[in-house]
DNA sequence: GGCATTACTGACCACTGGGTCATTTGCGGA
DNA sequence: TCCGCAAATGACCCAGTGGTCAGTAATGCC
């Protein structure tokens, strides 16, 4: 998902582009640090990428770390808004909102770029406590509430049964995070089946596991 | 969860000791891979803890990767020959079993070293898909079929009602290893609070969360 | 066209850290 | 006690890389 991507079409010439520099090397540093990142990234690469001189990056930022806060934020905000799509907003039922609202975290979490980010923050969060805390605040903040709203209205309508899973939704979600992780850390060796483990968890959802 | 754990109490003086080398190298390498990774770790100070010359560590080791693969290899055996004792054994109703289960993957998984095993593999996994495949072999696969065994003998007692989530067992787990997710990027932030996510887990295992 | 400004360059510096090896030193045997 | 070997040392080597800066050249103004 890299390549060759922002440069100036033409030319081996030297242009002067003061204002549309920052957002092309933060488009490679994406690209870098998703790929290797924060240790592994090479500032000589980002700027090969990004089709300019090492130089010209301290011209924009400070420091490795900086550019990297800066794509980081960019990417967060990116990633995230992309998936504002006012899902409490349907109608249906319970099940219904439920199925899509995983449908949706399983596509950008497992297969979209959000797991990469995910990634990098889960390796090498420890170095930006920052960064990790908006991560927290876009994802698992705003998708709890999210989620918790979904849940009580289903308790109004009678489709969901009250107990401790529901103040703590992080439950509900778990298995796609784990599809996440599953994925990264075995996908050339021992993948999973996505359409069987998506319905294995819905059923886990809809009826538990031990019978009543 | 380092410091001067195991070297010579007393003397600066060298001492010679061909065989009880490599074991001291790779303790002293174990705690220094867990605490900054493969990248992160340092030869240098893997020597100090070690209570040895750097060059030492080379008379045993022909590289950090070996240093490494050992040190791994060490590790993942002594962490899971610990959590052996035979649960598939145990009498008792599937609810009890399953809590037990659940009980000793949180305490080896969330507050255990296991943890810092999972953190490396998840982050540097790739450059060693050999180490990857036995942690598969010896985590998931191990696990999976023990719960398998667990669920199907629940379901010939009519404890456990049949379902995708069966062939699945993934599901039933992944909340534990989203709370260590949660614990590795989150600690410092957002902790969670332990007694309620377990049952939380606990309950969704049970009776799910939508009603019937 | 000439000039001032400044975006841009890339050779260079400084430092880190994995890996080497000539030298030193502990130790067992004669 | 002395010798020879092998264990151990740590100064050194060097490749990789974040960061610098004197010089270059694009651009806009007169």
């Amino acid at each position: 998902m890299t390549k060759e991507a922002g440069k100036t079409p033409e030319s081996t010439k030297v242009r002067r582009r003061k204002d549309a520099r920052p957002a092309e090397i933060i488009a490679a540093g994406i690209s870098e640090f998703e790929e290797y990142g924060f240790r592994g990234a090479n500032l000589a690469r980002i700027a090969k990428k990004a089709g300019i001189a090492k130089g010209t990056i301290y011209l924009y930022f400070p420091s490795k770390e900086a550019l990297f806060l800066a794509a980081i934020e960019t990417h967060i905000s990116s990633v995230m808004g992309e998936s504002e799509a006012g899902l409490a907003e349907v109608e249906g039922t319970t099940q219904e909102l439920l199925t899509q609202l995983l449908r949706n975290l399983y596509a950008r979490f497992v297969h979209g770029e959000a797991q990469a980010l995910f990634h990098i923050l889960l390796s090498e969060g420890d170095r930006m406590p920052g960064v990790i805390s908006d991560y927290h605040a876009m994802t698992v903040q705003r998708g709890g509430t999210l989620l918790k709203n979904i849940l009580a209205r289903g308790v109004e309508r009678g489709e969901v049964t009250p107990g401790p899973a529901l103040e703590t939704p992080h439950v509900v979600i778990a298995p796609a995070v784990y599809f996440a992780v599953h994925t990264i850390m075995f996908k050339n060796t021992q993948p999973l089946d996505y359409d069987k483990y998506f319905e294995a968890h819905l059923d886990l959802l809809v009826r538990g596991v031990l019978a009543r």
